[in-house]
RNA sequence: GGCCACGUGGCGGAGUGGUGACGCAGCGGAUUGCAAAUCCGUGCACGGGGGUUCGAUUCCCUCCGUGGCCUCCA
């Protein structure tokens, strides 16, 4: 079957060809590294990474190349190094900064179950090609240079704005910003800029200055992917300005008719049905999630929607994701020959536009198969009825690892301490039961639930013996 | 103000021009001393109003609501 993805540039769901299927090409734009990043953050991540995954199952581990950039200058960035290394010189501080975000950031994403990418460049060790980039365009009359900025000239692309879909004049319509006097067009975004001394800056042709926002993605997926590639992916609220200047700058330098084949983009995320903000207080980093949730049930709630659609991340939708999760592993682990078979449905699941809720759907179903099918007599289908709850459970191990998850259960690490405790609780529980104590036995039993710990009374088939087993559950 | 998305049962969430999956929760039952877990069964929905059509939740228009962009924010 073949893959189909939901493609900004269309506006409709369109078929993955790729311009070279023995190296597949993907580029997303990745953090802005000057502080923790926040759960939003995490949604695209997630996404491209089933996506990298599902397209390393389709065309070889050894054919994708997926590029996710490290913004590592920016006024944001450039502020809070100044506050915190300010006896750095600029281009120090930044770097100081932004190596150590990235650090945590990586250390996050990991924890989220996501991949490392091929490559995580950065945007100040590409210095070189965006002045390449910068004075391809000068010299093909697509960009200008005035008061020591180089600026890209909107109306020099006779399509400009096709991405998002707006016209100039819409935009002059709706503009409210101040124009720059040296811009010959209220359109046109810069390139270039120049530094101040004590901002972080870099000689050019044009004087010691700094990158635009844009130019970076162009240099750096150019590097490290061509002139064109496959799949350019971010976030909804980077198709404009952000992906179109992109567009813009890539085609004109390298006067081609696309600088990706397709564009795609995540929807944004709420938490508890309000946006997330700082003064709201429901502001959520990574971290701060992680501390209470395993990374699994994180990206878990993430692919119970549909990337494009926007999300409402609930403790509610935790807590069920959570609980989704521990039932499939725990189908699995009934089984001792686990090995993994691939399962058909939830690949074509995901090869419709990335629908991982269908996905979780047909993983539903495998559970059912694997641990709801009753055998009702008759020796001669017995074998016939393990075999396909086997082959079941095998898809189901399958799909989670396939999207980025373990088959295991999440272990708590208890101490011995605590175990004997327990194991003591549940035998003086035991003894109260054989007596028919029952006002001790709940007793017992309730004073296990107050640290945590759930009972589950069995009969032994063969002995009759009540045996019980425990866990601890959050 | 301009442009763009989205609005499905208590909750999450697919999908479709022809009486609406799946999951979670709920309820009933089996099981249990009672529970938990498991299994069986089960009720409930397509924002409002027009239009196209034999027929719309699905297509078109409009209104309302939510969100995004137009301010280097995924």
């Amino acid at each position: 079957m073949g893959l189909k993805l939901y493609n900004t540039l269309t506006r409709q769901k369109d078929d993955f060809v790729p311009i070279d299927a023995n190296n597949v090409r993907m580029y997303v734009c990745g953090p802005t590294v000057y502080d923790f990043a926040h759960i939003g953050n995490a949604r695209p991540v997630i996404v491209f990474d089933v996506l990298f995954r599902l397209l390393r199952h389709v065309y070889g581990e050894a054919h994708v190349t997926y590029v996710r950039n490290i913004t590592d200058v920016d006024d944001k960035i450039n502020a809070r190094a100044m506050r915190d290394y300010p006896n750095d010189k600029p281009v120090e501080a930044i770097r100081h900064l932004t190596e150590t975000t990235y650090a945590q950031f990586e250390k996050d994403v990991t924890e989220l179950g996501c991949l490392k990418p091929t490559v995580t460049p950065r945007a100040t060790e590409h210095i070189a090609e965006m002045i390449a980039i910068i004075e391809r365009l000068i010299a093909g009359g697509h960009a200008y240079v005035a008061e020591g900025h180089a600026l890209f000239h909107v109306p020099a692309m006779a399509d400009y704005g096709a991405l998002a879909r707006r016209s100039l004049d819409d935009m002059m319509a709706g503009a409210r910003v101040e124009v720059a006097p040296y811009k010959r067009d209220p359109m046109d975004f810069v390139l270039w800029k120049p530094s101040k001394d004590d901002e972080p800056g870099w000689d050019s042709p044009w004087g010691r200055g700094r990158p635009g926002w844009h130019i970076e993605c162009s240099a750096m997926s150019w590097k490290h992917l061509g002139e064109t590639f496959d799949i350019h992916g971010g976030g909804v609220d980077l198709v404009f300005p952000h992906h179109e200047n992109e567009i813009a700058q890539s085609r004109c330098a390298f006067h081609r008719d696309v600088m990706a084949n397709i564009f795609m983009h995540n929807g944004f995320l709420q938490v508890e049905g309000e946006k997330m903000s700082k003064s709201l207080g429901n502001f959520f980093t990574i971290r701060e999630l992680l501390n209470d949730w395993p990374g699994e049930v994180l990206r878990f709630n993430m692919l119970k929607t549909h990337y494009r659609a926007p999300i409402d991340f609930t403790v509610r939708g935790l807590e069920e994701s959570a609980a989704i999760l521990t039932k499939f592993k725990k189908t699995v682990a009934k089984f001792s020959r686990i090995s993994g078979m691939e399962s058909v449905g939830v690949i074509s699941a995901l090869s419709d536009d990335l629908n991982t809720p269908a996905a979780i759907t047909e993983m539903n179903h495998l559970n059912s198969i694997a641990s709801g099918v009753t055998y009702d007599g008759g020796a001669a289908k017995l074998s016939e009825v393990l075999e396909r709850e086997e082959e079941a459970a095998n898809k189901l191990a399958w799909a989670l690892k396939l999207l980025g998850f373990s088959t295991q259960e999440n272990k708590v690490t208890l101490s011995a301490e605590f175990r004997n405790q327990v194991t003591a609780l549940i035998a003086a529980r035991l003894e109260a039961r054989k007596a028919r104590n029952f006002a001790e036995s709940d007793r017992l039993r309730d004073e296990l639930a107050a640290m945590g710990v759930v009972l589950k009374d069995a009969k032994n088939k063969d002995t009759g013996e009540i045996e019980t087993t425990w866990e601890v559950k959050r």
